[in-house]
RNA sequence: AGCGGGGUAGGGCAGCCUGGUAGCCCGCGGGGCUCAUAACCCCGAGGUCGGUGGUUCAAAUCCACCCCCCGCUACCA
């Protein structure tokens, strides 16, 4: 296949104190297509995913489950990287900050924002429960009878000072306003939402390292060996020691320059203000574009990283029987707007009734067809004018629709190609005829283009009818009728086992 | 409170930027077909587009105010 170009997508790197939810798989899901639609587009693709591995919380955990912090963050990433399998997440690189070739880049970038004067000691304040032992901002804590009391403790908290250093965030921002003007967050508003917290409080020095005596679990400052990086930085850094970092400065640049960044608008404020600030301390540009997704929910419940009641990936896999469907109902259901509210109800339905009927079953019927008529051989043959320009109107609107990341909007219109081939079979129908060549050939290119467009969603489920209908998925140039001239259909199979609504549990 | 997003048929959403017969999916009613996973196709019913006022020949779409829902508000990754 002829490279077209390049394209870089990552998704943050997980904090690995639990077991990755629905939420994790949600971001991961949704750069995955996006990776596997460029690389069907031409482009040489590399797809970064990964842990971030350092910081208080974890060094906490590990030593409540008496592991060393290493051991303990060893297997997480493993877990991790068995979900990324389960869910077929077709990563290039798993990255974790505890990577020798990380800790490094860490370690260059941060001399060189200290030794251009961009790094000062000083004190940082806070109240802070020696029980928790962690800080608690305005907000967090509870305030009884003028008393700050720890959340989860319901214990006065301390106000105590420690040694820090700070980064001189605030020297950026004209700089990171400017940038934020630009086209660079999607979708916009959020970029908005963003500028006007730095219109109304300016952006503020923030504290990059911590005491090792309380924070020992983390990358050593260059400059000072009493402290370590805070998480944040270390985690953002891990976008460009993935590339090389000041190593391989070809293939630095030749993704960086198209780097796109899949987040959740929870971490918003880091990858923007705080992110784009880095960059330019260390003299790279910001990311092409950052994209942006609000949160699924169920049932009123957030299903995001912190919330109790999450629903489990096996959960999903299970019912639905493989990944495929759970990324497609996730990306069926997905929204960069606003926070989607989803129900098993209308998972079923979808399943049910887009998956298994429109679907699976124009992909049986029309295999049962070919082999009962035509002995599964089906050669090119006239291509009819009327369904082919409706084909590809759906297609180019398919792509448009990609390219912006409208993934629910691209399924919906991928699903209208299978619905045309479901209506073009009634209206020609073939069952009639003896030898129905041409009603079964126009068909089945509707059900490989229809199929080659879902293939960033389901890539198992694409393969699978690839085989059966004996035909290849190999770029968007084939994306037209009459790209395929002959099938060889072996298999009429049943891609989708309908499941009973009502029987959640 | 400030800022941001949203309130469109029973449910889930698009349209709003670039005003001009209100659109998609599910569900529901009727019909067709019988190749197919009780699947598929066609037709239909159902909405005065949160409220009020304004701009306009014309507003879901622009402006003002109000009501309701949700999110964000930085060192918690």
């Amino acid at each position: 296949m002829r490279i077209v170009g390049t394209f870089y997508v990552t998704t943050p790197i997980y904090y690995p104190n639990a077991e990755p939810h629905i939420g994790h798989a949600y971001t991961t899901i949704m750069a995955d297509v996006i990776a596997r639609w460029r690389r069907l587009c031409g482009d040489e693709v590399f797809f970064l995913t990964g842990t971030d591995e350092h910081g208080l919380k974890l060094q906490k955990t590990a030593e409540e489950k008496g592991l060393d912090p290493k051991t303990f963050v060893d297997r997480m990433a493993e877990v991790f990287k068995r979900y990324w399998r389960l869910l077929n997440i077709s990563y290039d690189r798993f990255i974790r900050t505890t990577d020798e070739d990380h800790v490094e880049t860490v370690k260059k970038a941060l001399s060189k924002i200290y030794s251009r004067g961009l790094i000062y000691k000083g004190v940082y304040r806070g109240w802070y429960c020696t029980s928790c032992e962690a800080f608690y901002a305005p907000g967090e804590y509870i305030e009884e009878g003028g008393k700050k009391l720890c959340p989860t403790h319901r214990k006065p908290l301390e106000l105590i000072e420690e040694e820090t250093y700070f980064f001189k965030l605030s020297s950026f921002e004209n700089y990171v306003k400017e940038q934020l003007s630009k086209d660079i967050v999607y979708p916009r508003f959020y970029a908005k939402e963003v500028l006007s917290k730095i219109e109304r409080d300016g952006l503020r020095d923030i504290s990059i390292t911590r005491p090792k005596t309380r924070v020992y679990w983390g990358v050593e400052a260059p400059w000072d060996p009493n402290h370590t990086i805070y998480v944040w930085i270390d985690a953002l850094l891990n976008y460009v020691s993935a590339l090389g970092y000041d190593e391989d400065h070809e293939r630095f640049n030749r993704f960086w320059n198209v780097v796109h960044h899949v987040i959740g608008k929870d971490i918003l404020w880091f990858h923007t203000a705080v992110w784009f600030a880095v960059l330019a301390a260390i003299d790279l540009p910001p990311p092409r574009k950052v994209v942006v997704h609000a949160f699924i929910t169920l049932k009123g419940l957030k299903i995001g990283k912190s919330a109790g009641n999450v629903v489990s990936i096996d959960y999903l896999v299970n019912r639905y029987g493989g990944a495929d469907p759970v990324r497609y109902l996730l990306m069926r259901f997905s929204s960069l707007d606003k926070d989607v509210e989803f129900s098993v109800e209308q998972l079923d339905s979808a399943y049910n009734t887009e998956l298994a009927d429109i679907y699976g079953n124009l992909v049986r019927r029309v295999g049962v067809l070919a082999q009962k008529k035509l002995g599964g051989i089906v050669e090119a043959t006239e291509i009819d004018r009327e369904l082919e320009a409706k084909i590809r109107e759906r297609v180019e609107k398919t792509r448009e629709l990609l390219n912006a990341f409208k993934f629910s909007e691209a399924l919906i219109m991928i699903f209208d190609v299978f619905r045309e081939a479901n209506a073009y079979l009634n209206k020609t129908e073939p069952w009639r005829e003896e030898a129905p060549r041409r009603s079964l050939y126009n068909t089945l290119e509707c059900v490989r283009i229809g199929t080659t467009l879902l293939q960033p969603f389901m890539p198992n489920t694409a393969e699978r009818v690839a085989k059966a209908l004996g035909f290849e998925i190999r770029s968007v140039e084939d994306l037209r009728m009459g790209a395929w001239s002959s099938y060889r259909v072996v298999e009429a199979p049943i891609l989708f086992k309908k499941v009973r609504s009502g029987s959640a549990s």
